[in-house]
DNA sequence: AGCATTCTGGAGTGACTGCTCTAGAATGAT
DNA sequence: ATCATTCTAGAGCAGTCACTCCAGAATGCT
């Protein structure tokens, strides 16, 4: 470390304030976050900011990134851990309702949260983008399982990864609503009833 | 009609201009919609607007008011119409699937859509209670099929209300995200399954 | 016709938005 | 010590926000 680079130091941890970034765009959302808001939760004045991130859609593209190294790791696991689509996805669901609902962080998932009612037309599509890169992935395991003969050679892996898509941002939006893990467990296990 | 009102008339048609902000703050959400945008949308001024609606937030329970006549009666038909629960249940989310995706209006419901990442909270609650109302109304909808013997008597009755009002949010969001009526109807088909 | 009443268009309110400018402070290299 | 380099603090930018003021226009009542 140490990277010897000349000048005046940054005077605060850009990780850190990353991290504090994160937070707050996700329990607030990205139009609904001002600078004002990030500086004043950073203690830093504005130019600081700007000379650490750019502008705040660059920043916010580093949240987003943050966001899926720090909180999103848990679907990578699900979907490589498990024998069958169905264990992962259940698994997915189940650890869904935990993360959704954890203590000390904002509620749901950010990546849906977040991007909601935004002026910005980029960042609504940008996180839309990400779900939906998500819902293909889900499509890709399903497959797997169809051509390994474990689901039905008819099964719609289109409509079953659409629902696994929709199911989880329900629970995202239900943990944002109040809903308790315990309550979102139940939701995930009956959703899985639904699985061929 | 004709009531005789005294002073200048309105110049505009009161009920034209609410529909319009339903449209807007469905489509955009509290906070995004603009006094600016409404009153560009209806070619009036700022003073028309406030002198026939009040507040931002005045007009905007208005909008909701409106919102549930004119496209939320799907949902109590459903209940109301349908013998049992589960047909109550699956009836309304596959009309969801329909009424979410319709031409010529925004998509999802607006009772989510709305009320997310707003700076008010104070909306952001009150569409929060109007789901939970929901909510209960579905539990109390499975309650009597409980009572009545069509469900066995250790349903957990305020999972598969909270079920169903996560399913029917997660719907809204996939099309808010573009999926397609015929992808919802499989949705929720599939979200049926898991009933017991 | 005259008056009270109600609405309209346009300018303007203070507060906030994302963002930048400027002066100076703190560093490594020379 | 001096210098280029990089950062910080604070004021300040134009633009937008919800909202209001005001003069005048359009009505019903008398």
């Amino acid at each position: 470390m140490a990277s010897t680079t000349r000048g005046r130091p940054r005077s605060f941890d850009r990780k850190a304030a990353l991290d504090q970034a994160v937070l707050l765009f996700w329990s607030q959302g990205y139009e609904a976050t001002s600078i004002s808001d990030l500086t004043k939760a950073l203690g830093i004045g504005p130019a600081s900011l700007y000379a650490a991130f750019g502008d705040k859609k660059a920043l916010f593209d580093e949240v987003v990134d943050a966001y899926g190294d720090r909180y999103g790791g848990y679907m990578d696991r699900a979907l490589a851990q498990e024998p069958t689509a169905k264990q992962s996805l259940a698994r997915l669901l189940h650890e869904a309702a935990e993360e959704h609902t954890r203590d000390g962080r904002p509620r749901g998932c950010m990546l849906l949260c977040a991007g909601e009612n935004a002026n910005s037309v980029e960042v609504t599509e940008q996180l839309r983008q990400i779900r939906a890169g998500n819902v293909a992935v889900f499509e890709q395991r399903i497959r797997v399982d169809v051509q390994a003969g474990i689901l039905p050679q008819d099964t719609d892996v289109a409509a079953l990864a659409l629902y696994i898509g929709s199911v989880l941002q329900g629970m995202s939006q239900s943990a944002r609503d109040g809903a308790s893990r315990e309550d979102l467990e139940k939701v995930a296990a009956l959703a899985m009833n639904g699985w061929p």
